[in-house]
DNA sequence: GCCGTTTTCGGCCCGACTGTTTTCAGTCG
């Protein structure tokens, strides 16, 4: 069976792990890893770039990465991986996941003690048997049961809303030091990843000892797993990993760089650096002489701007930290000028008691108003939906009734008439013409049906999009964040097809959606798709989530002019109903 | 395994912290 882009890039990703288990050359497995980050960041079909003479161009992919992907693309496997999986048991790379242990160990305790999975490695912990390895003692053990237990009870990541709230707390806390003179929040928080590993706190002070003093002594923290100089580690009751880093004030843009990351992003940017004569790291910016060793003052720079600008490149907002063309971006003057929270003057697809909602229209309405938005579009689930009281097409009447008087009587807010229509399996919506004609607007979602196949599943979003009454493609995934997998489809091909048809399409701003996936954004927006973020709130509360989609809009590259909700109503109106409707 | 105006061999980003070591390897970000 073939595999896709994301096949043949997991695949190579899982050599690199399997190589470095085997104890292999580390500089082997960073080529495999090098080679999958190349695929990842290359736009092209892999098929045609393979055929074509690209692929074998890209930095990173040599004859033997390209043999690789040549046979996971036609077999669906790879030589490497089949050779490799035959001498690593899978269970080596699950204990991978387990904090504190990494390749080395893994291959050391398989080789000496038989190990070959999390509850065998548990079982010689309890038994005592890695005390007898040189290099181990209790300590070790007791970290490694720990560590055990710290993936059985928590996937190891958080919602993005969840991490960012509770950082947010521990700042403020933190910022009421009177030792603290800059505090910011780093690492994948600041970078607005969709879910989030552990939290970053970057504080400049000349009181590192007091400061890091007040921080593990927090009363949420349940254990301290590190406690250094500059650097201290907590985890909290919830689970949550906090790191806390203590500059000198100098430092503080270099650092505040460097832990932002992503490592992809601060290794090419140190590489850059060292092409200079150069050398970053999170202390400053430096010369080298002949010996590569580093001379003098660093650089000074007063914030990253000018860190990049010593590198000379434009400021890179910290979402575009990605190693995904910021840096050419940054060098040519083509970054965006990215969407700002205050360019939103609404947003469409919400609910309200009329289906699964917890507050009324006029709630919503008044609640959207408070944010300072000029309209809201209600969109409460179809007839289909019976799990979450879809609404038949004489509640659809009523509905329309009330939301006239209310837009009769509400000041500065206006209510948009739409519905969430289910995409049938087949790829129709969920009402006859003559009362999909009856709405502004209609957002279509796939909910249920997710095991279609992956051609099947896509002609069914296709057909939505094709539809001419379909404003918008709801959360075209249907990921839930750390709990669901999106369904199988082809989202290029979902993708251009919206881009034919003049359909939106929806970044879900729930926090446990954030869908469509940022990484498929500026894919998006080349093929000329406008970007709906909607709100999809459920409770008044829900629509202050907008905030994390805006948060992945950015991170998805876009501008203000990709987005359909910067819109007035009444440039708005005009694009909800698009030609081809009756 | 990949790469190259320092090119076909010899590098490959950099530093903090921990635990187990009397000088360093492993892990992490």
């Amino acid at each position: 069976m073939a595999v896709d882009k994301k096949g043949v890039i997991s695949a190579l990703e899982e050599i690199a792990l399997l190589l470095e288990l085997t104890g292999a050359n580390p500089f082997k497995a960073r080529a495999f890893q090098n080679g999958a980050r190349a695929l990842a960041n290359y736009e092209g079909d892999l098929r045609a770039g393979l055929d074509g003479g690209e692929l074998a161009k890209l930095k990173g992919i040599g004859k033997s990465l390209l043999g690789e992907i040549k046979s996971l693309l036609e077999t669906g496997e790879s030589p490497a991986r089949v050779e490799l999986r035959a001498q690593i048991p899978a269970g080596l790379l699950e204990m991978l996941k387990i904090p504190g242990l990494g390749p080395k160990r893994a291959h050391e305790l398989h080789e000496k003690l038989g190990v070959e999975s999390v509850g065998e490695l548990e079982y010689a912990c309890k038994e005592n048997r890695l005390l007898k390895l040189p290099g181990y003692g209790e300590k070790t053990q007791a970290k490694l049961l720990k560590g055990i237990d710290y993936i059985r009870k928590f996937s190891g990541r958080h919602l993005l809303s969840d991490a960012w709230t509770r950082a947010d707390d521990l700042v403020e806390r933190l910022q009421q030091h009177p030792g603290v003179s800059r505090i910011e929040l780093a690492g994948s928080i600041r970078r607005r990843k969709e879910t989030i590993g552990d939290i970053d706190i970057l504080v400049a002070t000349d009181e590192p000892a007091a400061v890091s003093e007040m921080f593990v002594t927090f009363a949420e923290v349940e254990e301290i797993i590190g406690h250094g100089d500059t650097k201290s580690s907590v985890r909290l009751e919830s689970g949550i990993q906090v790191d806390l880093r203590v500059v000198p004030e100098q430092s503080f843009p270099f650092a505040l760089h460097y832990f932002t990351g992503s490592k992809e992003h601060n290794t090419v940017l140190r590489q850059r650096a060292k092409d200079r004569g150069l050398r970053l790291n999170e202390y400053g910016l430096f010369h080298v002489d002949d010996h590569g060793e580093a001379i003098g003052e660093s650089v000074a720079a007063m914030d990253e701007a000018e860190l990049f600008a010593a590198l000379d490149l434009a400021y890179i907002e910290p979402e575009l930290r990605e190693d995904r063309g910021e840096l050419l971006a940054a060098e040519s003057g083509a970054l965006p000028e990215l969407l700002q929270p205050g360019d939103i003057r609404g947003a469409l697809h919400n609910h309200s008691t009329w289906s699964d909602g917890a507050h009324s229209i006029e709630e919503m309405a008044r609640a959207a108003q408070a944010l300072g938005w000029e309209y809201i579009g209600l969109s409460d689930h179809s007839q289909t939906a019976f799990y979450a009281h879809g609404l038949k097409p004489d509640d659809i009447l009523r509905q329309h009734e009330e939301i006239d008087r209310l837009n009769e009587r509400l000041d500065g807010i206006v209510i948009l008439k739409g519905i969430e229509s289910d995409i049938l399996p087949g790829g129709a919506l969920d009402y006859d013409d003559d009362v999909l004609e009856s709405f502004d607007f209609i957002v279509a979602s796939v909910h249920g049906n997710f095991g279609l196949d992956r051609k099947k599943q896509t002609l069914r979003s296709v057909r939505a999009v094709q539809n001419p009454f379909t404003s918008v493609l709801g959360h075209p995934t249907g990921r839930l964040l750390l709990a669901r997998e999106g369904f199988d489809l082809d989202m290029d091909e979902v993708i251009a097809a919206a881009g034919e048809s003049g359909c939106a399409i929806e970044l879900n701003a729930n926090p446990h959606r954030l869908d469509l996936d940022w990484r498929d954004l500026p894919k998006a927006v080349k093929a000329g798709v406008k970007i709906s973020i909607g709100a999809d709130a459920h409770r008044t509360e829900g629509l202050k989530d907008l905030r994390y989609g805006i948060a992945l809009a950015r991170k998805g590259w876009l501008r203000a002019t990709d987005v359909l909700n910067v819109l007035g109503l009444a440039e708005l109106k005009p694009m909800l109903r698009r030609s081809g409707c009756p």
